[in-house]
DNA sequence: TTGTAGGCGTTATCAC
DNA sequence: GTGATAACGCCTACAA
C-alpha cells in the first residue's frame, strides 16, 4: 500500500549509516548509547518495521510456520491449533493455517489434494511445517503422499503429530493412540457390564484401528470377547455416532450391548440422540463413555463421561519439536501422556 | 534448509538468460515455444519454486492475508474462518491466523493486546487483514485501538466484519446484527408465550446490545414489554448459558418466562442443562430458541431451534471485499442476509 | 564504534 | 524473442 519507509531513510534521518541502524535493529551491542537511543526514537516516530522480504533474502527465514490439518471446525483440531499458534507466537513464529477438507457436511473433499498443499506450502517459504492430521492418519498411506512429504521435508523440517510412518523421514511427535481405552473398559466391567460395544471412528484410520484393537485386547485380557457386530466404525462427527447407534439398535434387543465406548464426544452425542429417538435413555438402557473429551461435553444431557487426552500438551510438544528441528536438532520427542478418565453421567456410575 | 536452486541456475541449465526464465514463470507470451517447454521441463526436474522473498522485494506482495479473531475454538469463528481460508486459497492467498484470546476456560486473555497483534501483522507484510472479531465488537472501543487500526489500514487494507465504527477508516463488511431476532419473537408469541426472556452475550458487545434491543423493540411493537430481570447477558459459551439460566431460575417461580431466546446454541445448551439440573424440562417448562446455529445443535437433547445466519456467505464476502481492496477498490460491501429460523424441538413447536 | 560495499533472487526496463 | 542490468531493502564481512 503506502510506500514503506526503509532502513536507509532511517539512517539518513538519524545521521548515521544503514549498518548502524541495522545494528540497533538486531540488538548488536556495539552501538554507542547515544546513537542507539536517537535511532530508536526515529524508528518509533516513523513507525518503521524492517522488510521481511529483504530480511528473508539474506537469512532465508520467514519466521512463519505452516500448519496443515483437515478440519478446523472439529473441536479436536481447533483446540490443538489454538495451542500450537499460541506457543508458536510466543516463540516468535506466526502460523499459516491450511485446512484441507472443506464443506464437511457434504463429506466433500476439496478439489485440491494434500499433495497440492505441500507444494503451496513449499512455495510459501515457511520455516517449518506441522502436519496435525489428514491422510497422514490413514492406515494405508499412498506412496505418492509419503514421497511428497519426504520431498517437502528435504526442503523444510516437517513434524507429524501421531505415529511414525514406514518410509517417511519426517520428524514425529509420537503419541500412543490407544491410551486410555483400557481404563474405560475396566470402568465398565467394574460397573458390571458384560456386553460392551465400540462406535465411531473412520475405518482405515490409525486411531480407529488402534483403539478398537486396544478395546478387543483389553476385553480378552479380562477373559471376555468383543462381538464384531457391536463394533461399528463410521466417522468422527455427531451424525456418524447417530448412524452407528441406529444401526446397532437394529440388532436383536436381547443381545444389545449395555455399554458403549464412543470414539469421541461428538460421536457420543450423536449416539445418545439416536437412543433418545428410539425412546431409550442413556445411561439407563445403554451406558456411554467417550475416548476424547471436547469442550462442553459436561453440558450435554446426559453429561458425557470421557477421557481427557491432554491435547494442549500435545500441541506444545509439536511446536517444540518443530522449532528445535528448525534450529537443526534431529532428536525426536515421544510423549507419554496418561489420559484421565472423567466420570460424569453418561456411563451410569 | 537445503540450499534452494535459483532462477539463474535454471537459466544456466536451460542455456537461456534469467529474463527468459522469468518470462515463462510469469506466463509472458513472448517466449518461443521450444525454449518455454525446455525451461519448464528443467524447472519441474529440479522442483524449482521462485523465492517469495525476492519476489516480495520487487512486487511488494506476499500473497498472504492475516486473519485476526478471538477464539478459533468457538464454532462461529471456526466455520467463518474455514470459509475465509478456503475462499482466499482459491484466490491465491494463504492465511496467517492470529488467535487473540488464549485459554478460554480460564477467561484469561493473553498477555498480548490486540494492538500488539496489529504490530506483528504489519511486520509480517501481509497483503491485507481481516478482523473477524475481538475488541472491534465492543460497544465502546478504546480510542487507542481505533488509532492502531487506522494506522494499520494506512499501510495495508483492513476489512472488518461487523458494523461500521465511528472514526475508523477501515473497510467494513456490514451485517445487520439484530436480523432474525424478530422472527423468533414472532414465533414464540404465535405459540402463545406471554413472558419471554433473553440470555447470553457479553454486555457491552455490539451484537449483544443489538439483539437485546431488537428483542425489546419487537415485543413493544407487539404491544408487550420485556421484563428487565428476564434479560440476562453473560457471555457466549455453555457455562455462561448455564449461569444465566441458574440466575433466572432463582426468580420467583410464578413470574418466570415461559420462553427464552439464547444468544447462540452453546448458550442454549448450557441453559437447558441448568434447567435439567433443577428438574425442569425444555421445552415443557421453558421453551428455548437460539439466535445463532452451530453444527450439531440438531443432535442436542432437545434439538435446538435456531437461526441460520449464513455465516459461510459472510466469510466469502469478507474475503471478496479484502481482495478487491488489495486491488485498489474502495467500494464497501453491505450484505443483506436473511437468517432462516430452523424449528426443531427446543421451542416446543 | 562506525561506515562502505557486495550479495541475496526476482522483476522490469531497456536495448538489441 | 531475447539478454543485460538496475533496482528492491536488508545483513555482514571488511575497513577504517
Amino acid at each position: 500500500m503506502k510506500n514503506k519507509i526503509t532502513i536507509s531513510e532511517i539512517a539518513r534521518k538519524s545521521g548515521v549509516s544503514v549498518s548502524t541502524v541495522s545494528r540497533v535493529l538486531n540488538n548488536s551491542p556495539s552501538v554507542s548509547p547515544g546513537k542507539r537511543e536517537k535511532i530508536q526514537q526515529i524508528i518509533a516516530e516513523h513507525n518503521y518495521t524492517p522488510s521481511v522480504f529483504a530480511r528473508g533474502m539474506v537469512n532465508h527465514t520467514s519466521q512463519n510456520i505452516g500448519v496443515i490439518l483437515p478440519d478446523i471446525t472439529n473441536p479436536y483440531f481447533a483446540s490443538l491449533f489454538m495451542e500450537v499458534q499460541s506457543f508458536a507466537m510466543q516463540s516468535g513464529y506466526a502460523t499459516l493455517l491450511f485446512n484441507t477438507m472443506f464443506v464437511r457436511n457434504r463429506k466433500q473433499q476439496s478439489k485440491m489434494s494434500e499433495e497440492d498443499y505441500f507444494r503451496i506450502i513449499q512455495e510459501k517459504q515457511v520455516d517449518g511445517v506441522l502436519v496435525l492430521g489428514g491422510h497422514i492418519d490413514k492406515e494405508d498411506i499412498p506412496d505418492s503422499y509419503i514421497q511428497a512429504l519426504n520431498q517437502l521435508h528435504r526442503q523444510i523440517p516437517v513434524v507429524i503429530v501421531g505415529t511414525r510412518i514406514e518410509g517417511c523421514n519426517c520428524l514425529v511427535v509420537e503419541r500412543d493412540l490407544k491410551q486410555g481405552v483400557a481404563s474405560i473398559v475396566h470402568h465398565f466391567i467394574a460397573l458390571g457390564h458384560e456386553r460392551i460395544g465400540f462406535i465411531g471412528g473412520e475405518p482405515g484410520i490409525r486411531i480407529t484401528t488402534a483403539r478398537i484393537e486396544a478395546f478387543k485386547q483389553e476385553l480378552r485380557a479380562l477373559g471376555r470377547t468383543a462381538l464384531d457386530n457391536h463394533i461399528i466404525p463410521s466417522d468422527y462427527y455427531a451424525p456418524d455416532g447417530y448412524e452407528a447407534m441406529r444401526q446397532l439398535l437394529d440388532e436383536p434387543q436381547d443381545t444389545l450391548p449395555t455399554a458403549i465406548i464412543a470414539m469421541n464426544d461428538m460421536v457420543a452425542i450423536g449416539a445418545i440422540r439416536a437412543m433418545k429417538d428410539r425412546g431409550l435413555q442413556c445411561p439407563e438402557h445403554i451406558a456411554i463413555a467417550s475416548c476424547d473429551q471436547f469442550p462442553q461435553s459436561e453440558y450435554a444431557i446426559p453429561r458425557i463421561t470421557s477421557l481427557d487426552q491432554h491435547n494442549e500438551y500435545l500441541g506444545r510438544m509439536a511446536v517444540l519439536q518443530l522449532i528445535s528441528a528448525i534450529n537443526g536438532s534431529e532428536e525426536m520427542i515421544r510423549i507419554n501422556h496418561t489420559p484421565r478418565l472423567i466420570i460424569r453421567e453418561s456411563c451410569g456410575a
